[in-house]
DNA sequence: GCGACAG
DNA sequence: ATCTTGTCGC
């Protein structure tokens, strides 16, 4: 048990509004630590996504450990949960961290690095899903995010592992665009907690093999979707068709 | 004020 | 995030 799935609701820790919440992410910021993250010794990483039902009444949280440099998995958990907030940009880190601390407990193995879909430090309060996430269990984490969200970047390179910083509004760089597949768009890559962009940009190469996303990002997706589909059709079952 | 806005 | 068919390319 590497999560205590309950943290997140101690005192202070949980906000009952979108305003209490960008109050919580502001107070919290200045506790992320950026440290050297060595890719090239890691040997678990985790990767966590959610999926949503349809009608957005359900979400499916999964963690995927894989192995490194194979990338095998090596084990798996998700969780399931009613959203417990509504979505805000910005804020989304409280829709989906509570079952994603829920799957991460079910975890025996201890990653060494944690992989989020979303973003880090690249976010408008510096305290993206992969700080929050970081911060809370005290460990590595990295966000890697489809699109950007705060911040400009250049068109980096055709070729894959070329990257341009992504810049916020005030000058500050808070991630990059990094092209993990030669002549397809880049992802985007920020620092959670306990990381620094260059060893989250090494890690994401060592991730991206083949495809534009990690495999860890995938792998999740993945099971998080299918874990979905079975508890939509066992509700199915249980109501009748 | 207006637009844009991770998943 | 999710709803969706075919299509082009390695």
């Amino acid at each position: 048990m590497i999560a205590d799935p309950d943290r997140i609701s101690r005192p202070g820790l949980w906000p009952s509004d979108p305003d209490e919440a960008r109050a919580l992410q502001e107070r919290l910021a200045p506790e992320v630590r950026t440290e050297p993250l060595d890719a090239g010794a890691v040997r678990l990483a985790a990767g966590l996504d959610v999926s949503y039902a349809p009608d957005e009444d359900r979400l499916v949280a999964a963690a995927v450990v894989l192995s490194l440099p194979g990338l095998e998995v090596v084990e798996a958990a998700t969780a399931d949960a009613a959203p417990a907030f509504p979505y805000v940009p910005g804020l989304f880190a409280f829709r989906e961290l509570p079952p994603l601390l829920e799957a991460i407990g079910r975890l025996s193995v201890e990653p060494d690095v944690f992989v989020c879909d979303g973003f880090g430090l690249a976010h408008p309060r510096r305290f993206g899903l992969a700080c929050h996430l970081g911060w809370l269990l005290d460990r590595p984490t990295i966000g890697v995010g489809k699109s950007p969200f705060v911040g400009r970047s250049d068109e980096p390179g055709a070729e894959r592992g070329a990257r341009a910083p992504l810049v916020a509004d005030d000058g500050a760089e808070v991630g990059c665009a990094l092209r993990t597949r030669a002549g397809v768009r880049p992802v985007y890559v920020s620092v959670g907690h306990r990381a620094d962009l260059e060893g989250a940009v090494d890690l994401v190469l060592r991730l991206t093999p083949r495809y534009r996303l990690p495999e860890t990002v995938r792998a999740a997706d993945h099971l998080s979707r299918e874990r979905l589909k079975g508890l939509s059709a066992a509700e199915g079952r249980a109501v009748g068709p």
